[in-house]
DNA sequence: TGAAATGTTGGGGCG
DNA sequence: ACGCCCCAACATTTC
């Protein structure tokens, strides 16, 4: 009788709630990971994500081989492959960590229902968060849509639990098994050159001088590992000096949105102000074409553009920048920019990208006003002075050879506040 | 976690 | 000493 431990964005054997709860109840414990289809189709075979997914299973299955276990990997659709295990083997339980994306839950409320109807027990855990969507809400019930009362309650809601990564003694509970790991040829999945950097937490302590200056790197590339559970958000905070409030602000950004996205699913297509609905975007194809790689004649957006190309990853203050340039100077709809960056970006989270994509346009819940315009050169001035960043990118960057701007900023500005008057006066 | 426009102040040049 | 102008520096308002 096989108890599953069913991994999906939680990659990691420590400090995994679901797979400790299976491990202190069951002596036969078995890990399994799906490809799932219905996400895997909608990529490209070397999308670099996919390849990190599958190094981080194969290393995950080296250390089961530790404990004379293996891991369970397939490729398909999820409900059609438990459907296929439950008639196959003998399933005594299933234990997953909550997932709360709307294909997410949608996806596991079929698979507890399909667990259900075979009359066989099935657990989900709270793991990817400290605060569920539930936990942190105001005192008539109803969610925060602004972040600082948010944090503020999160804030007093954490000093009264406690929080530290879970210690897993009971490994020999894992079910002997020799299952070969399936190639990446095998799973359809080719070879990628972007790769997921480890992370480093030296940079941690002085993140809140450094965050804003992209040519200090003073980023963590955390990012990614958060995103697929290779380290757990208990474990992050458990590193964290309690000075480091900065840094703590940040992964409760992660959860405001994750909340924000579960409470409110319309934001995934709509603007979470629907008043903005009526703002008439230009989306110019030439424009957008441009603005993806990186050729936009403002160094500061181009380059930003270009390591995301080149890397997967983008630094957060140019992140703003290239974000607000797309919604204010181009007047393209963030859906279009939001859906380049999930191409893209190695840490990609559906929330967080949504939440930060509607903050740029101004549409979403405590969102940067629309009035509130970036302007790309003195961003330069403020934050890249020695134009390092830009070089780094931007191969012999020279001022004076450089293409012109695909648009004036003054211009643009002024095209943009009207746009946006315009589009609110017919409410 | 904005930037531009507009307003205010005060020092210096000058008649 | 005074009034006037200019303008930089800073503050406030506006988008």
């Amino acid at each position: 009788m096989i108890n599953y431990v069913w991994l999906r964005r939680d990659l990691r054997i420590e400090d995994n709630t679901a797979l400790h709860n299976a491990l202190e109840k069951y002596n036969k414990v078995q890990v399994i990971f799906i490809f799932d289809d219905h996400i895997l189709e909608e990529l490209p075979k070397d999308d670099p994500r996919v390849n990190f997914i599958y190094d981080t299973l194969e290393k995950i299955n080296r250390q089961l081989n530790k404990h004379n276990s293996s891991l369970t990997c397939f490729r398909g659709k999820p409900e059609a492959i438990w459907e296929m295990l439950l008639k196959e083997k003998k399933v005594n339980s299933l234990h997953f960590n909550r997932d709360y994306e709307p294909y997410a839950t949608l996806r596991d409320e079929n698979i507890l229902q399909l667990f259900k109807r075979n009359k066989i027990a099935a657990f989900s855990y709270k793991d990817q968060v400290i605060f569920e969507k539930d936990e942190v809400v105001k005192k008539d019930g109803l969610p925060y849509t602004v972040y600082t009362p948010y944090k503020n309650k999160w804030l007093t809601n954490y000093a009264s639990i406690i929080s530290t990564p879970l210690v897993d003694s009971k490994f020999k509970n894992l079910n002997n098994s020799q299952q070969p790991f399936p190639l990446k040829k095998e799973l359809g999945i080719h070879p990628s050159l972007i790769k997921v950097k480890p992370f480093s937490l030296d940079q941690l302590d002085n993140y809140s001088k450094t965050r804003d200056f992209p040519s200090l790197d003073g980023t963590s590339y955390l990012s990614p590992h958060l995103r697929f559970g290779t380290i757990s958000v208990r474990q992050v905070i458990a590193l964290l000096n309690k000075e480091d409030q900065i840094f703590l602000s940040e992964l409760i950004w992660r959860e405001f949105f994750m909340q924000i996205l579960a409470h409110f699913p319309k934001i995934q297509t709509n603007n979470f102000k629907s008043k903005y609905d009526t703002v008439k975007w230009r989306n110019n194809e030439e424009d957008f074409e441009k603005w993806c790689k990186g050729e936009t004649g403002y160094p500061i957006v181009d380059a930003g553009m270009r390591q995301l190309n080149e890397t997967g990853y983008m630094h957060n203050r140019v992140r703003m920048i290239t974000a607000g340039f797309l919604c204010k100077h181009l007047l393209i709809d963030w859906k279009w920019g939001e859906a380049y960056f999930a191409q893209k970006l190695l840490d990609y989270d559906l929330s967080a990208n949504n939440g930060n994509w509607q903050w740029s346009a101004g549409t979403g819940c405590d969102s940067a006003p629309y009035f509130r315009i970036f302007n790309p050169t003195e961003q330069i001035k403020k934050f890249d002075k020695e134009l390092k960043y830009i070089r780094t990118w931007v191969k012999d960057f020279d001022e004076l050879t450089y293409p012109a701007p695909i648009v004036e900023h003054k211009f643009a500005r002024e095209r943009c506040l009207r746009i946006y008057k315009e589009g609110l006066s017919k409410n």
